[in-house]
DNA sequence: GTATATGCAAAGGTTTTGCACAGCC
DNA sequence: GGCTGTGCAAAACCTTTGCATATAC
């Protein structure tokens, strides 16, 4: 049932905390557990709504807060999906999402379809493209059949 | 300075309007004259700003039901980027946009550079991607340096 | 004349911010 | 003990919605 965990793990991160010179608090222990746990993307008010499931009372001020400083530390990273502002972790692995902009009718693209691409931006200028965790909006086919019947 | 009209203009849009039994008000017109005259993407806000200075008291409601209705018509799409929500003509070539995750730097990509990915998306699923209106997040060549050698 | 579109105002939701207090180191 | 992080509350912001009025057809 378990996916491969990947190499960044709680105490991982916790450590890099103290390290950095920030402080370990049960909040942030359980924000950053939520957020580990979590396949794919997750939305700030959910990581809240979860996390205060276990450790009573943590505001979400202290949830945006704390995501903020993880993706300072370059651990997670933000996009704005169809769903609204979600944050996820970088670099694990999983599926684009192709939203359509037509019927909001979403498909996955296994991420290993995107590596060509990757290589082909990479080279042209250095940058690193992560699709994993963003969508790409588009035309499915149903609603490119309607454009073309037009 | 002017680049090539795309065959899209204001009167096709009012026509389809009156086609399809909308009406065409003082209030769609400018609305639909704005949208297509800007490049790349703009936020329902923006609009609304922006035609407020030619027509007097748009409201902003106007504003977002008329976008609603014209990617209805499927005239534009909408997206989710940095600066939140944003709608863009479709179809409409362009570049794509890369943006660094983690310094917000933003970098440009020809869009034919995404014509062989777009081709193997269709292939995949026969959905077909946009991406000449849509940030790609990431992490540029500067910002990857400082990631790998931590 | 009638049905649709608009403006207005209020509600809903998310995110941000300031400040006093709590608690990690 | 000092400084950082948290909770609380309020504010800011964007978007949606209901309803009376205006207006395109």
């Amino acid at each position: 049932m378990s996916h491969q965990i990947s190499e960044v793990n709680v105490a991982g991160i916790v450590e890099e905390l103290r390290a950095r010179g920030h402080r370990v608090t049960p909040q942030r222990r359980a924000i950053v557990a939520e957020t580990l746990g979590t396949e794919g993307h997750i939305a700030p008010q959910a990581v809240a709504k979860k996390v205060s499931e276990r450790v009573p009372g943590v505001n979400a001020s202290t949830v945006y807060r704390t995501l903020e400083l993880l993706e300072e530390l370059g651990y997670v990273s933000h996009a704005h999906l169809e769903d609204g502002f979600q944050y996820h972790l970088v670099g694990r692995g999983g599926h684009v999402h192709l939203v359509c902009a037509r019927c909001g009718r979403q498909e996955a693209l296994p991420v290993e379809k995107t590596v060509p691409f990757k290589r082909l931006i990479e080279k042209h200028s250095g940058f690193s493209p992560d699709f994993s965790h963003f969508s790409i909006s588009g035309l499915c086919a149903a609603c490119r059949k309607l454009q073309d019947s037009r």
